[in-house]
DNA sequence: CTACCTGCAAATAGTTTGCAGAATA
DNA sequence: TATTCTGCAAACTATTTGCAGGTAG
């Protein structure tokens, strides 16, 4: 897995005239260890933590390219900072369901969703190129039970909560 | 209808304790007088040519108020920039089409569609609360005939075009 | 050896905030 | 009169960029 991404990178890289270094390569495996959303700054800091070093501006750079090459896909989870999705299948389609109570990501897909979409942009006179859906949720197991695995967990590592709206 | 929505973010102002002042009714007056989106820094342009004033430390402010009123609605059209939508009708679905050419944006909506998602959001343990979707797609005006009305205008209108993917 | 790459620090863009004086209820 | 608002400028955050020295090919 993180071999093809390797090469997908160096064939791109080289297509370019650009250089594989070991900045690049270490970002890369950092990223692709998991295949969770991450921020530049988050990406920063698990990247201090190993023996590799890399300096925000080439972790900034390097993101780029990546995006540019397709590996990673840039989306918008509703906050002023971007949010990095590593992006294994080259899909077209990048839907997520947001929970309002705990910040919880999860990426759903479904073909009636996406031909339904197709239609729908034909119709309106343009040939559809990608879709992203963003659907904000309450947790029904909160709302039920009164608690909630995902919040909890989140609380535990700190994480910034969604602001209330 | 402007009349409406002045009433309704004084019915809200009044909940809160907060005041109606001329900064804030111009700035209103302004954003509903088209149901075009737009940006902060637009609307500022548009505020200091008329004879009104507001600084834009007022803007920006005033757009939080109306946000959180839900006379206004923050999208996100991919742009560093947010950008803002008049939300006449509370709906809670805000599906836009973007155009990769001209940067044309179109809003649509259709009832299959959010039909599906609430059932997908709801298979997945979650009631749903909002939902966006965003499609890039190409001009097929501008791909068979070769220009575009959208692309010619914004051409003259001096926007700043789609960054080239 | 040459062009590309990195790290640093400074620059930028968009937005937020502290404060003193002006305005509303 | 007591708050709330406004405008200004300074602060802030996320990201980008210029430059001098380091490195891959």
């Amino acid at each position: 897995m993180l071999a093809e991404i390797h090469e997908k990178l160096n064939t791109f890289l080289k297509g370019k005239g650009l250089r594989s270094t070991p900045q690049r390569n270490a970002i890369i495996d950092i990223i692709f260890e998991s295949d969770d959303h991450f921020t530049a700054d988050e990406l920063w800091e698990r990247i201090r933590k190993t023996n590799s070093k890399a300096s925000r501006a080439t972790v900034y750079r390097t993101l780029g390219l990546l995006v540019e090459a397709n590996l990673l896909y840039e989306i918008d989870l509703g906050e002023d900072t971007k949010t990095y999705d590593p992006n294994f299948n080259d899909k077209p389609a990048h839907n997520h369901l947001i929970c309002i109570d705990c910040g919880k990501v999860l990426e759903f897909e479904d073909n009636h969703l996406e031909l339904l979409n197709d239609c729908l942009t034909r119709r309106m006179g343009f040939r559809p190129k990608s879709q992203s859906i963003r659907i904000e949720a309450n947790c029904e197991e909160l709302r039920t039970k009164g608690c909630c695995q995902n919040l909890i967990q989140a609380r535990i590592a700190g994480k910034r909560l969604p602001k209330k709206r």
